[in-house]
DNA sequence: ACAAAAGTGTTCCAAGTACACCCATGT
DNA sequence: ACATGGGTGTACTTGGAACACTTTTGT
């Protein structure tokens, strides 16, 4: 990408501010996965997802929580201020992170126009400061489904619940999706939120993609401590995906993801469970 | 969303030039699917995927093409200024779209720090001004695969010659991705563009999102005319994935996707052909 | 007649689904 | 003894892959 002589010359004279600017945040959505507190010593403990959120101390929508974000920095790139935002805040290093959406909205932020850059952030850290893990409490409505002739209409409500100790956070979204021949709208639209900004609406985008991204990657195991017994494994596909599996298949299906160790887990009032890693050379598309 | 009193009284004080801010542009790579011409009159046409580019007429990039895109509008939503922008530029109305990705590298515009919102937009109408259709040609290179113990690095070139008369840009790319435990990294490289700015990589970008979105949505519908044959649907996923696929099969597994008509196709040198359309009606996830 | 596309049928194989069943452990 | 998780086997179903074969048209 050579710049021309003629390219050379315009830019000397360019002045940057003849368009109107707007103001930038890259968001991140911090997941985890941990376990709850059981009583029963046979009893295994069920796996639960969280995410970290900020109260803020600052208007807009003080001593609201949000997510983990700061305005750009023009001078690095966008991930590396995400990073250092992240690391600084609350103390999170050396995570999965990837690109979710732009989120641009009028008026999405009290102040002035801001788009958000968010990021979706897994790891399996727990140690964070300035902040709370919140359970996640997802609860997908039943979908209404209107079919014409030429398309449909269909339309869910989705409840977030956010927990954290006493703190209960409720949100509400409605996911409409409307298809008529060629035509095709999707929105989500937020009835009401007790946390800041539209920050539900991407933590909701966030736990789409996880689910979805759990099909056919090897995301999970970013959320995984790095030695794990087949059935938590199972419980934790399970949290996010909201539906139960068959241990049978669930062994057979990820037998490739996984490594088997020569360690057993103890002291279970159970039978012992082979621990396993992950399978770093998982390829599958990647070899094509 | 309620605003507390505390945040009116903090925006009425509020300035919003604290932050330096970058510029943002919303991009819009335009694909469609034509029919090769063909001189066999027994031969169906083949087809080629074509993206809609622009002439720079002003530097920087001055006279290299490049994808239809503009500042954005303080006062507009983002999707509805990129809408406008098509619309005014190239007199493109009525199209699918989604948004792909927010490129933001620091050099990736000589002017200043320039953000990108990319999308994708998908077309069956061909009578765009302006600009010029490019024939793509997708060449992915073979893939060198370095394997450890605890990950692997993978890197592939692609080439992509975009066509139109006598015009040639070629741009070579090359992708590559490495995983090391828990720690991943990917990262496509412009080896050489004759396209303005970094654009080939949107297009990449947007031509990745097309293929995978073949599988699973019945996106391609955007791209057909309204009446079709299952030889050009076949035609028009071999297009796009670059891999020849076998008729019993096809037939049997777009079925839902598409309701047959009582009309067929005549003066072809060979059997008359069944019309088809697209269903709207095929659902699928969204049943659940 | 014949080249090309249109369309159907069949066999084989891989993977997912749903169970039934036995094993090993700490209390 | 027993509740609980760990783990294996199997019969059934579904869908994709590969290929053979017939039909229909315009020139």
């Amino acid at each position: 990408m050579e710049i021309s002589d003629e390219d050379k010359k315009f830019l000397e004279l360019y002045s940057d501010s003849i368009y109107e600017k707007p103001s930038v945040t890259v968001d991140a959505v911090i997941l985890r996965l941990v376990d709850k507190e059981t009583n029963n010593y046979r009893k295994l403990p069920e796996k639960k997802l969280q995410v970290y959120l900020l109260n803020r101390k600052y208007p807009p929508f003080k001593d609201k929580f949000a997510i983990v974000g700061t305005f750009i920095d023009l001078n690095n790139e966008l991930a590396k201020t995400m990073k250092l935002c992240v690391e600084s805040k609350v103390g999170l290093e050396n995570f999965y992170y990837e690109q979710l959406y732009t989120f641009g909205e009028k008026q999405r932020d009290p102040r002035t126009r801001v788009l958000s850059v968010s990021y979706m952030l897994l790891t399996n850290q727990s140690k964070l400061h300035g902040g709370e893990w919140f359970d996640i409490d997802l609860n997908n409505g039943k979908i209404k489904l209107e079919s014409f002739e030429n398309g449909y209409r269909s339309e869910r409500e989705v409840g977030i619940i956010l927990t954290s100790g006493d703190t209960v956070l409720k949100n509400n979204l409605i996911v409409k999706s409307e298809k008529k021949g060629i035509e095709r709208v999707s929105e989500v639209e937020v009835v009401n939120s007790d946390i800041a900004f539209d920050h539900i609406k991407i933590i909701c985008y966030a736990l789409n993609r996880l689910k979805n991204k759990l099909e056919y990657t090897d995301i999970i195991f970013n959320l995984m401590k790095e030695k794990f017994t087949l059935t938590e494994l199972k419980n934790s596909y399970e949290v996010i995906l909201g539906e139960r599996l068959l241990d049978a298949n669930f062994r057979r299906k990820t037998a490739s993801l996984v490594l088997p160790l020569n360690e057993y887990t103890q002291d279970k009032g159970h039978r012992p469970s082979q621990l396993f890693k992950h399978n770093p050379n998982w390829n599958k598309d990647n070899l094509i």
